[in-house]
DNA sequence: ACGAGGTCCTGCGAGC
DNA sequence: TGCTCGCAGGACCTCG
């Protein structure tokens, strides 16, 4: 679930807790999280910590701690990361951070595809060295979209959803983006146009930038980090809405699996 | 060098 | 009402 937007949001919500704040007790709840540490070990390596600095790369959160190394927290499909006071029992809380106080940091993650990593900082540059550029970073130019949709035949949403390509979008902004652009998403990227390039550079940005601002889509699990739906999901122009009006010519959106097996929405009319 | 499909998990809504 | 089936925001892997 979560991209960019709401892991966005979700640092921005956590950071003025999280930044400065010791971490007590660590309680885990469900160790299958953890990708590469034992549960003794990463409760060992984080207890008496403090966060020194809260960010988000991708759809990663990452909270950097006093010794140098980061708590990196990917949320996948129905991850969320929320600030509680004395939290309530919850079936499905992963991972308890006592901060001090009555506060707590809680990972809670339904169907437990998320992905909690500990890294050095040299594991941390390996990591993101990995990972496409920022869509929203300054130096993001139309330039640079085209450079990443570069080479092979696959889909342009695809290729949009390749995080080594670009990071951070998911299928929902994929499918918004596509739209806006008014971009057949089953196109092979490489065959996108330079004039097109920049349609979908500027639409890329703009649905960002508008879903960050409205604090993220929840379809189902997504919540903020002071635990609250996102309000985006009531602005989404195509994902979710098949058979219903395109708002732009008013005929039938469209859905099939034929790309990678998600579920990608169009106008046929619109986006051809 | 691709794409297709399975895998990790659990819950929910549709359909029978 | 109660079952089974397919699908869900992601990303990894193997196979052909």
């Amino acid at each position: 679930m979560p991209e960019l937007p709401e892991v966005e949001t979700i640092a921005r919500d956590l950071r003025p807790h999280l930044t400065g704040s010791r971490i007590g007790a660590v309680r885990i709840h469900k160790s299958d999280v953890l990708r590469n540490a034992t549960p003794a070990a990463f409760a060992r390596a984080l207890a008496g910590r403090r966060i020194t600095e809260v960010s988000r790369r991708a759809k990663h959160l990452v909270l950097l701690l006093d010794d140098g190394l980061r708590l990196v927290i990917q949320p996948r499909m129905t991850g969320s990361l929320t600030v509680a006071r004395n939290p309530h029992r919850d079936p499905y809380a992963v991972l308890d951070f006592a901060l001090g106080g009555t506060r707590h940091l809680v990972y809670r993650d339904v169907r437990r595809l998320g992905a909690v990593l500990l890294l050095s900082p040299a594991r941390w540059e390996a990591y993101t060295a990995r990972l496409g550029p920022e869509p929203l970073a300054p130096g993001f130019t139309a330039a640079r979209l085209g450079r990443a949709l570069e080479g092979g035949r696959l889909a342009v949403k695809k290729a949009l959803m390749d995080q080594r390509r670009l990071a951070g979008v998911g299928n929902i902004y994929a499918n918004e983006a596509l739209w806006i652009a008014r971009i057949d998403p089953s196109r092979p990227a490489a065959e996108i146009r330079a004039t097109e390039v920049a349609r979908l550079h500027r639409a890329v940005r703009g649905v960002l930038r508008r879903a960050v601002a409205g604090r993220g889509t929840t379809v189902r699990d997504y919540r903020t980090g002071t635990g609250q739906p996102g309000a985006f999901q009531g602005r989404l122009a195509v994902y979710g809405r098949a058979g219903e009006p395109c708002l732009a010519c008013g005929r039938h959106l469209a859905l099939t699996h034929a790309i990678d097996g998600r579920a990608t929405y169009f106008c046929p009319w619109c986006q051809s």
